[in-house]
This record gives C-alpha cells, sequence and structure tokens, in this order.
RNA sequence: GGGCCGGUAGUUCAGUCUGGUAUGAACGCCUGACUUGCACUCAGGAGGACGUGGGUUCAAAUCCCGCCCGGUCCA
C-alpha cells in the first residue's frame, strides 16, 4: 500500500501540544508522540513493538464498564454539538456488496459517503455494534484484542464542497481531548501512528491511537475514491472515526483480558460451567502483557508466538497450553455467543448463502468450542445469558428471545445430525480401508468428507484414529478444497445494456403514467426515439418496465392505420424502453398505447397479494422471515421467504387465511414517494424486503398496518380486489428459504377447482365416492401390499414343488418338461407360460439344489420378447458346465444377449420364433461343456 | 448462484463402479427356549413399489436424462 506524504498527517494541534514525527524501528511505521524518548509507535501487534503497561495498571481517572465508556464517548460528543444517533442493525440490508455492518460508516454508504442522500445529522455521533468475521481465528487468543462483534464508536463529520463541518485538526483535538480531558489519560502516554485506510470503495489517510500498547480508535480521513486502484480526490470529505468501546474498556479496568472488561458475570458463568476455578491471576497477567502478539493467520506462526509467550512466563509450550487453551476457548465462547444472539435478533437464519452461512459456520465453530469445553447442552443457556446481558441496551434481543432459541436449537439439532452422520461414515470408511490393510485415509476421501459431508479433518481425524486409522492432514487443506471449487465466472449481459443506455443518455426520463394512475390502460404519447427498428422510446407511457419481480406489460401501440405489438419493455436507467414487433412509428409521430389489461390487472392481483402474504407469514413464523426474492405471473406468482424450517400443512393454511383475511378487510394500498433517510426513519429497515433498492428518493407501498415495502410495482388501490388468495405449494429451494406458490383471483379458484377434479378422478377411479377416499385409498394400497406378498409366496410353494425332477404325475401339470441325460448330466428343458422369470428362477433353483447334477434350461415367450433361464447344480457345474455360456449362446440365436454366473444366467432376445434353434444350441453348448471337461 | 454427496426393511447402512435370484447385514420388532440386572444368550419369524417419472437393454436398485426430498462446501 502506498504512503501518503508527512502533509497529510501534520495537524497544527502536534505543533501546539509539541507532538514530533519518529520512525518505528520495529515497525517501519512513522508515529507522532509528545514523549521525546518513546523509541517505538507502542503498539502490541505481531510485530512486537512493545507490551502492554495497562494491565492492573489503567491510566484512566476511574474503571468503567461498557455502557458506560459508550455513554462516556457519546455524551462526549453531544457536548460538542453532534446529534446522537440509533445504532443501524448488524445485518447491512440497505447494502448489496456486503452481508454484515463491520464499521460505524457503512450506516452511511454509499448514499451519504456519495453525496446522493444526505446524513441524518452532520456531524453526528453513533456507536455501532460491529461484525468482523476475519479476525474469529484470533478471538479468544489475543485476550480481547480481537472480538468478532464489538461497538465501534464513530464521530462522523461530511465536508461538501459548500459546507465544511470540520476535518483532521479538529479530529485529533476531539480525541485528545476525550482520552485526556474525560478519561483523565495523561497527554503524553498518546500516540498517534499514521496508516493508510482504505475501503468500501473509499480511501485515505488515516492516524491510529495507542496508549499502553493497545490501538484504541482510528480516525480516518476520507478524501479519496478508489477507481481502478487509482485514488481520485473525492468532492467530499469525510471524517470517519472509528473508537473501540470494548478496548477502552479494557484499558480503563487493566483486566487481565477485555473479555473480563466487556463480559463481567457472563465470563465468570461460563467458567463456572466449564469447571475452570482455579486461574493463576498472576500468571494469566504475564500471558495478557504479551497476548496481542498471538494474532496470526497461519498455524506455524502461531506456534512460534506461542513459545515466545511460554518463555516470557516460564513455562514449557505444553504446560502453558494445557492452562492457556480452555480459558481461551471461554474467552472465544463468550465472543461467538453474543455474536449469534446479534445475528439472529436481526433475523438472520442460517442457511447454504450469504450471511446465513456465516451464521451457521459461526454457530458451529461455537458448537466445536463448547464441545471441546464439554459445555455443548449449555449453548442455549450462554445465549439465553447474553439475551439478558445485552437487552437493555439493545432491547431487540429480549423481543426475540424466543425466535433466536428456537432458530438455534433448531440449527444446533441439524449439526448434531450432521456429526452423528459423519461418525458414522468415517468409521465405517476406517473399518473399510483396514479391512483392505490400509492405514491411511487417502486424501482425497479426507477431502469429500468436508467437501461434502461437512466434516473438518480434525474430527475425521479424532474418530478414525480410535479406529487406528491415520490422518494426515496437509497443511494447504483448505487451499485444496478451495480448488475443486474453481471455475469461470459466468458471461454477464451487461455490455448490451451499456450500448443502450449510451443510445439514450441525452433523452429526458420517461413518464411513468403506471405510477400516476395503475388503473389507466390507454394513453397517448410522442415517439421519442426508434432505435434498431425495433425499440420505442415514448415521452411518457403507461407500459411497465419489468422490475422488482414484476413482468412487462404487453399490448399494442397505433398509429394511424398501423399498429405494432409490445413485446417487451425495460428500464434503461430513467429511460423506459419498448420493444417491438410488426409496424414501427416514426420518430416525432404521436401514438396510441393500449396495454393488455387482462395481464397487467393480473400482475397488479399477484402483486399486491405478495404485499399480503408477506405480512401473514411474518405474523405466523416470525421476525426472521424476509423476501429473498418473487416473481409475478398473471396466473401463478411465487414468493421466496427466509425460514430455517419446512413448512407444514397447518403453518400454509394459517398463511392462507390470514392473507384472506387481509383480502376481506379490504384494506387501502398506499404508494408514497419518500426520501431514504425519511422512509427508513418511518418504517425501518424492514423497507428493504426486496433487496437494496437504489436512489435518494424511495417509492414506499403500505399496505394499511399489515405490511409496508419498498417497492416499484403496480398495486391494486385495496386489499378487496384480489378477491381470493390460494397457496398452491411449497418448496424448499435453498436450506433456510421457502418458495411459496400462490395464485390470485380467478386463477386462485381456478387451483382449488383443479384439486377438486382430482379428487373426483381418484374418486371415479377406484370407484368409491369422496368421502370415502381415505379409507378406500388405505384398504386398496394394503391389499395390493398384501397381494404382493402372496405371489411372492405362491412362487416359492410352487417353485419347492415344482423342483422335483421326478415330481408324481398328478402334479404334473405340464407337459413341456423334457429331461435327456448328457454323459451322466440331467438336462432339463421347459417351457413357461406365461413367462414369470421370478418363478423361472425359483423353479430351476429349487431343482438344481435337489438334483445337484442337473442343468436346467427354462424359456419362454412374452409378447416379443423370448427369455431364457439357465441354471446348474454344483455336480454340474463340477462336470463342466458354464450357465453363461449357455444362455449366452442359445441367446445370440435370439438375437439377444446373456449372461451371469457358472451355476446361473439369464438371456433373452427378439427372435420368438428362434426358440428351438436356441434350445437346440443351448443343447448343443451343454455336450460341448461336458465333452471339453471329459477330454481334460 | 455454482459444485459435490446421498435417498434400498421400522432404524443405520452393504449391494451401484463392472446390469443378471435383494439366500442382503446389523440394530429394532414378533414367537419360543434358556435365564432373572451390566447392549443377556440361543432358535425361529415377520418386515422391501431399491425416492419418483422417462430412456437404453433380452434384462435396471445398478447405466443415461428429468423431477422431488435431504445433506454439504464455496462465493
Amino acid at each position: 500500500m502506498k504512503r501518503f506524504p508527512q502533509d497529510e498527517y501534520h495537524v497544527s494541534f502536534f505543533d501546539e501540544y509539541g507532538y514530533v514525527r519518529k520512525l518505528c524501528p520495529t515497525c517501519r511505521e512513522y508515529f507522532w508522540t509528545q514523549n521525546p524518548d518513546q523509541e517505538t509507535c507502542g503498539e502490541l501487534t505481531s510485530k512486537d513493538c512493545a507490551p502492554y503497561t495497562f494491565i492492573d495498571n489503567s491510566p484512566t481517572r476511574k474503571r468503567y464498564n461498557v455502557r458506560e465508556m459508550r455513554e462516556a464517548f457519546l455524551s462526549f460528543f453531544e457536548k460538542h454539538g453532534h446529534e446522537r444517533i440509533k445504532p443501524y442493525p448488524v445485518v447491512a440490508r440497505w447494502r448489496d456488496d456486503l452481508y454484515l455492518t463491520h464499521a460505524s460508516i457503512i450506516d452511511f454508504q454509499p448514499y451519504v459517503t456519495n453525496g446522493i442522500a444526505p446524513p441524518p445529522a452532520n456531524p453526528l455521533v453513533i456507536s455501532q455494534p460491529c461484525i468482523r468475521l476475519v479476525d474469529v481465528d484470533n478471538t479468544g487468543l489475543t485476550f480481547g484484542r480481537h472480538l468478532t462483534i464489538f461497538e465501534m464508536g464513530g464521530h462522523h463529520a461530511f465536508n461538501y464542497p459548500d459546507k465544511k463541518i470540520y476535518w483532521k485538526d479538529q479530529t485529533v483535538r476531539y480525541h485528545h481531548e476525550f482520552v485526556t480531558k474525560e478519561l483523565g489519560i495523561k497527554s503524553e502516554e498518546v500516540i498517534y501512528k499514521e496508516d493508510v485506510w482504505s475501503g468500501g470503495g473509499n480511501a485515505g489517510p488515516d492516524l491510529e491511537t495507542i496508549i499502553r500498547g493497545l490501538e484504541l480508535a482510528t480516525l480516518v480521513f476520507m478524501k479519496f475514491k478508489v477507481v481502478n486502484n487509482e485514488f481520485i480526490e473525492s468532492p467530499i470529505q469525510t471524517v470517519d472515526t472509528g473508537y473501540g468501546i470494548e478496548r477502552y474498556t479494557w484499558l480503563s479496568q487493566g483486566s487481565v483480558s477485555c473479555f473480563h472488561a466487556v463480559y463481567g458475570s457472563i465470563l465468570d458463568a461460563v467458567f463456572k460451567m466449564a469447571g475452570i476455578s482455579k486461574i493463576d491471576n498472576q500468571l494469566m497477567m504475564r500471558i495478557a502483557e504479551l497476548s496481542g502478539v498471538m494474532s496470526f493467520r497461519e498455524t506455524a506462526s502461531r506456534r512460534e508466538a506461542r513459545k515466545k509467550v511460554a518463555e516470557h512466563v516460564g513455562m514449557n509450550v505444553e504446560e502453558l497450553e494445557k492452562t492457556l487453551i480452555p480459558i481461551e476457548n471461554v474467552f472465544a465462547v463468550v465472543d461467538h455467543t453474543k455474536c449469534l444472539s446479534f445475528m439472529l435478533a436481526e433475523g438472520v437464519v442460517p442457511s447454504n448463502v450469504r450471511e446465513g452461512y456465516l451464521t451457521r459456520l459461526m454457530l458451529r465453530r461455537t458448537y466445536r468450542l463448547l464441545r471441546a469445553l464439554n459445555l455443548e447442552e449449555k449453548l442455549l443457556d450462554i445465549i439465553d445469558l447474553q439475551i439478558s446481558f445485552w437487552s437493555e441496551d439493545f432491547p431487540r434481543l429480549k423481543d426475540m428471545r424466543d425466535e433466536i432459541l428456537e432458530i438455534l436449537s433448531v440449527e444446533r439439532d441439524k449439526f448434531e445430525q450432521t456429526l452423528k452422520r459423519g461418525d458414522s461414515l468415517v468409521k465405517r470408511i476406517a473399518q473399510g480401508l483396514k479391512a483392505k490393510g490400509a492405514s491411511e485415509i487417502p486424501l482425497e476421501t479426507l477431502t469429500e468428507l468436508y467437501d461434502s459431508h461437512g466434516l473438518p479433518p480434525e474430527v475425521v481425524q479424532e474418530t478414525a484414529e480410535t479406529e487406528g486409522i491415520r490422518v494426515g492432514i496437509p497443511e494447504n487443506f483448505y487451499t485444496m478444497v478451495a480448488g475443486r471449487h474453481v471455475q469461470a465466472p459466468p458471461p454477464r449481459e451487461e455490455e448490451k445494456i451499456g450500448k443502450l443506455e449510451a443510445a439514450v443518455s441525452d433523452l429526458p426520463e420517461t413518464g411513468m403514467l403506471y405510477y400516476e394512475d395503475p388503473y389507466l390502460s390507454e394513453f397517448e404519447a410522442r415517439v421519442l426515439r426508434v432505435l434498431d427498428d425495433q425499440r420505442v422510446i415514448l415521452e411518457k407511457t403507461v407500459f411497465y418496465p419489468e422490475g422488482g419481480g414484476q413482468p412487462a406489460d404487453h399490448g399494442y401501440l397505433t398509429f394511424g392505420k398501423a399498429r405494432s405489438e409490445v413485446v417487451d419493455v425495460q428500464k434503461v436507467g430513467k429511460i423506459i424502453v419498448h420493444v417491438v414487433k410488426g409496424h414501427v412509428p416514426r420518430e416525432g409521430e404521436t401514438v396510441k398505447g393500449t396495454i393488455d389489461w387482462k395481464r397487467r390487472s393480473s400482475f397488479m392481483k399477484h402483486h399486491t397479494s405478495t404485499h399480503v402474504i408477506m405480512g401473514a407469514a411474518r405474523r405466523v413464523l416470525g421476525e426472521h422471515v424476509w423476501q429473498a426474492g418473487s416473481q409475478k405471473g398473471a396466473e401463478r406468482s411465487r414468493l421466496d421467504i427466509s425460514h430455517f424450517k419446512r413448512l407444514t400443512q397447518e403453518e400454509i393454511h394459517e398463511i392462507e387465511r390470514l392473507a384472506n383475511q387481509t383480502v376481506i378487510r379490504n384494506i387501502p394500498v398506499e404508494t408514497s414517494w419518500l426520501s431514504r433517510e425519511q422512509a427508513e426513519k418511518r418504517h425501518g429497515f424492514r423497507l428493504y424486503q426486496g433487496g437494496v433498492v437504489p436512489g435518494r428518493e424511495i417509492r414506499v407501498v403500505k399496505t394499511g398496518d399489515w405490511d409496508v415495502e419498498a417497492c416499484g410495482g403496480t398495486h391494486l388501490k385495496n386489499t378487496g380486489e384480489i378477491g381470493f388468495i390460494k397457496i398452491v405449494r411449497t418448496e424448499r429451494i435453498q436450506d433456510g428459504v421457502e418458495r411459496i406458490v400462490f395464485s390470485a383471483g380467478l386463477p386462485a379458484l381456478k387451483a382449488v377447482q383443479e384439486n377438486e377434479n382430482l379428487l373426483w378422478k381418484v374418486s371415479e377411479i377406484i370407484n368409491a365416492p369422496l368421502e370415502k377416499l381415505e379409507k378406500t385409498t388405505e384398504r386398496l394400497v394394503k391389499g395390493w401390499k398384501e397381494a404382493r406378498r402372496e405371489i411372492k409366496r405362491l412362487i416359492k410353494e410352487s417353485a419347492v414343488k415344482e423342483g422335483l425332477i421326478d415330481r408324481p404325475v398328478a402334479l404334473d401339470v405340464r407337459v413341456h418338461r423334457e429331461i435327456i441325460e448328457i454323459n451322466g448330466i440331467k438336462f432339463v428343458k421347459e417351457k413357461f407360460e406365461p413367462v414369470n422369470v421370478d418363478l423361472m428362477v425359483q423353479t430351476a433353483s429349487e431343482l438344481v439344489k435337489k438334483n445337484p447334477g442337473a442343468v436346467v434350461v427354462f424359456h419362454g415367450v412374452e409378447r416379443k420378447t423370448a427369455r431364457i433361464v439357465v441354471m446348474a447344480g454344483k455336480e454340474a457345474v463340477k462336470h463342466g458346465i458354464n450357465s453363461s455360456e449357455i444362455a449366452g449362446e442359445a441367446a445370440s440365436v435370439l438375437d439377444g444377449g446373456g449372461s451371469g454366473r457358472t451355476d446361473f444366467a439369464q438371456g433373452g432376445g427378439t427372435l420368438v420364433m428362434k426358440m428351438s434353434d436356441a434350445l437346440a444350441k443351448a443343447e448343443e453348448t451343454v455336450r460341448k461343456q461336458v465333452k471339453k471337461k471329459a477330454t481334460d
């Protein structure tokens, strides 16, 4: 990363307070200090520039807990003219480029930082819960320097060309005043380290603030946009600060770990559950002083760091790890469970996609940690502790408590199943390998176990080694797995749109008549442009362009005596393009447009129904239900919702009932255009059901008290016009996403009638009245199964009887059986009519069992195929009989094939009239085989 | 969104690559014997639309193509 020149960091505050710029000899970074003796940058990182010196030795005036620290921060900036803003959700639903809120500035990107929308206040201050999963491996190891969930205190100022709030100097002064005056830290203890910050398409110089080894805040001066790796000056200069509320809390308490400072009673409770009681505080403190060096991505260097810590405290590594690992695990557990609670409180459903997948990974990781601590059954208890601990500051947790616990227990059960399944799978594989004399699981199997069955190699190792099978885990295991997934990205269609965009960029916005009055079906408008003889742009239109899951309108444009058919309508920026077939109007001409009203009105019914069902689903299933996609049709539409279980029949019916109740209530549907910040303020982030909505102004569709969404579709005036909603079926399109397929209006009635027809048809077929359908079907299936069993039994019985080669004449119902002797081998031929392969096989089997010296050839013809079954007794096989060969030879005469084992084979063919030839061939083959053996 | 794995007896699974009788295995269940406690033991028995629909073939649990259901990895 490039460095900025000194000027970018040199603020007048530094001169005024006697700060000097130095170069850290260890990490080669520049820093500013008031202390002339300060040699290094003073930060404890993996480069080990300095140890922590605040452990058991706090530099602050008093001890703060998280709430007190948050409040101190917020009210300090409030006092200095900042407006306090409520935190945003930890799931960044207003953005499509990331899943989780990982910094306070995320709340204002991209609309505010790009100047599209004004900030909710300027300047403002916020304490934003953030989730960062990149440091998940380091959580616990570094005693709390890394957390997956933390609060970022941010005071932000947005400087526009015509309106400056404050910039670098003031930002540093605010920070300095906060830590010295408010917290009481000595000025000379505060070091400012130069750095370059870049992220989310923006960049700028930043100062990291370091006190007693700990980095506490980052003061970022966003003044560049990043375009193609180049920094371009941005017209808006944003002060983006991040104060680690937890780190300040830790500093103020000087506790052994940040977890002690933040989680207090929860940490104690988990230690107690884990039976960790005797913790050597002196030892812990000495470890803590160096804990920051443990942050590494690779296991190898982590071991090195571990060694360093061990030396520091005078223990060997094994001894140290034995004490330390359970403690680190507890640290990670209290962190991860808070993180999970917050994610689930936002309604994230664990799944195999997007933020749901991150939640799943988090849960699985937590569960493994708990297992290592022998605490897996305490998961829900710990979550419950977190919920009550944080609820006072984040009441949503409390509201969502029951849902959080239910989602979690379902997800945990799933994982337990996976582990259980995996365990027996590994055992079977291990036993199979042992049987083959192998002693190690092949790498390919190991990768497959992970990739297809979700079993990390460590888990496989654990199980396999109890079976005495070794498991070698290569260093680059996960890279290798990733290699299995590499593939070319799908080609994009962006280019075409780009071309079109250029061709219409000079035109004014198309008037959207369908918004002014969604019931309008005819209009007149002037043609502004015609492209490629098939794309028509009008000054205004009632044709709805495809968008938001609602298909484009169809219809006609008439002009003079000609007319063209509109087959598609697309939106390019703010221009609406009609794709037409047939005659094409001229530019400047006035045309009359007519849309296919039946089609459109059905879309409107289905679209409003989607919102109605959405509201119903949320009420029946819970607040975690979000729209994951939707597609409207004229007959049938679908709505995908996030939910953690398959929908039951009862739930579907309840959703259907509520939805229709809403139809009957005839609720007015109001649409309005609101500014983004106003819409969010009034309706919350629930608005973004269909995904991110771009632009400064948002169209809000409000269905009374039932549902409100940002939506660009055409809607009915009130829900009563829907008439009737019928859920046709549901399917699970992904783990955690259920698809509801439904019909609205008359198509809904049609759907019901189709089902009814089906019932009638079935009733007719099985000849039972509708009300007895269930009982009768049950009886029929039962009877059918019994009959199958009976047939099987009879075949066996008959086979035993018929299997006697010299049966009593009375039993000899068949006249086809022929027996001849060939060199002491009894050659038995018999025609079966009708053909029943099962019976043939069973009878043959019985026959050779009783007559080991017999060769049986059973044959028969059904329709156009001839079948042959060959069976040889033990003695016959010893005499050289090979059934497979006999079947093959005979069947080839029939223009077919046959094979099997020496004692049993089957064959057949289509030349049914050649059966006698085939049998002759069979006899000939038997003679050959016997003769050959005799001469051997 | 993309990839991979799986669906066979009440349950967990063999069998699928290489098509040819599901003598399928274990556990569970039923009957009986032996025993009275630790996964009792022994003998016998019942229990299968091989997920589903097509195709290929003389012949499909097995090969090919849809679909449904479950699992899992990646972004």
